[in-house]
DNA sequence: CCCGCCTATTTCTCTGACAAATCGTGCAAT
DNA sequence: ATTGCACGATTTGTCAGAGAAATAGGCGGG
């Protein structure tokens, strides 16, 4: 009987990427929270391949397949003799968007939550200062689209962070930079799910959706250091709005 | 026989991740290289595993754990039925090291190399301002020692390019921002390869070490504002070293 | 026209076997 | 005592074949 690894709950953000209907791609998930969240740590082995799959019932195969995923994100590493080893954490793709999901299955440390949105105020100002220079017409439509759903719902419901998502999704690609925006949508899933789990109420009530219209007008305007200015302020606001205590 | 594609010859950068001395290393290789290099474009369906594992004469099981190598770095999706596509380019995870070695064993487009360009002087400006803040004194003494490296034998040879990619991994490091440092080296090893292979001339000679120097020093006083503005300098130097025909 | 069943195709999983790589050991030569 | 080398044990790597599961697309009934 098969006798996987317990599913960690209802803690599903459903932004995954690696699909876990596949054996494979659930058991790398499970080992790559293991490893994320340091149940494995660096220099560790891991099972050998019979061992594994003999106690959990799965084929080598299958196996094997999970840690070529894990391999391909640099948290393992594998070799005859001395088995499959985390590797230091230094090679970890921790951009990677599954590694990143994985992080947040576990209660990520404040210093990385720390880096991340240190990341993210490097990289947004930048790239709503190129998106104001080159933005279209219809990315601009997006944004407005994704303004009035904002306002609809509010920043609170589901469909206004799905709302904000894609407000901010517009943005990056209204930057025209194709690395910039695989990393940038990566950071801003992974703040906003530290919001979900992470967030505290304001202290000084403010409209969330107002700043954004700020943005969306200084990119409308072509104006980019305005636009820079309006992305830190948002920034901020939400890194204020997170428990880090710093 | 074994008749795998010809190998793309003596370009090694000496950097890949994926080791390839095993069959499934080489075949994601391979097909990774021909998916970021355009042969295989988004929405293509890739060769059934019946068809391409006899036509390579290697196992179903090696080209299975070749696509799981590719699906993990988000280039192709599989499923029953309709087989193994190449995924769209926005769900490529363009800063996976894999990746963007693959991308330069062809021949990277200018807008491509333009956005990498535009990246690096997003990230390393912040980097060096933060590492002005929180380096350690071990961190200055490899600062230091790199550049003494890249004093001795210049930038134009091999050990002094090494320095360098040694100095600005010492910053990263000093920048105590762990996702920052993987995005970080992965750049600046991908601009690396941009410059040995694009290299030009430079019009106005002008001692890179120097200008090298003068960043170790701001980020020995600390001061950050410094540290930004050399990096700044070093960045553009680079890029205008680089022949783009902007 | 829409909905559910059926079928063909493809990936997914499993099994068992052998090959290849590599680390450690122990022996031999210096 | 130290160095070098062959060898054996262990683990991953590769292969072949069979069946299970999933799914897109066609077919038929309502």
């Amino acid at each position: 009987m098969r006798q996987r690894k317990e599913q960690t709950g209802p803690r599903t953000t459903g932004l995954n990427t690696t699909s876990m209907k596949r054996i494979h791609g659930s058991i790398a998930h499970d080992l790559g929270v293991d490893i994320v969240t340091g149940i494995y740590k660096p220099g560790d082995t891991l099972p050998g391949e019979i061992e594994f799959s003999e106690q959990l019932d799965v084929s080598r195969t299958a196996y094997r397949e999970a840690v070529r995923i894990l391999s391909a994100k640099g948290l393992v590493e594998s070799r005859p003799r001395t088995g499959t080893r985390v590797t230091e954490k230094e090679r970890w793709n921790l951009l990677d968007p599954d590694v990143l999901a994985w992080m947040f299955e576990g209660e990520p440390s404040v210093e990385f939550i720390r880096d991340l949105f240190e990341l993210r105020m490097i990289i947004e100002p930048s790239a709503a200062e190129l998106a104001a220079v080159r933005r279209s017409g219809a990315d601009l439509a997006r944004m407005g689209h994704a303004l009035e759903e904002m306002a609809r719902h509010g920043l609170a419901t589901e469909a206004g962070r799905e709302a904000d998502q894609l407000f901010h999704h517009a943005i990056l690609e209204a930057s025209r930079n194709a690395p910039l925006m695989t990393l940038s949508s990566t950071i801003s899933a992974a703040v906003s799910w530290t919001t979900i789990f992470k967030q505290r109420k304001r202290k000084l009530p403010r409209d969330p959706v107002a700043d954004h219209r700020v943005l969306y007008e200084a990119i409308g305007n072509s104006d980019p250091v305005a636009a820079r200015a309006a992305m830190v302020d948002l920034v901020r606001l939400a890194q204020e709005d997170t428990e880090l205590s710093l």
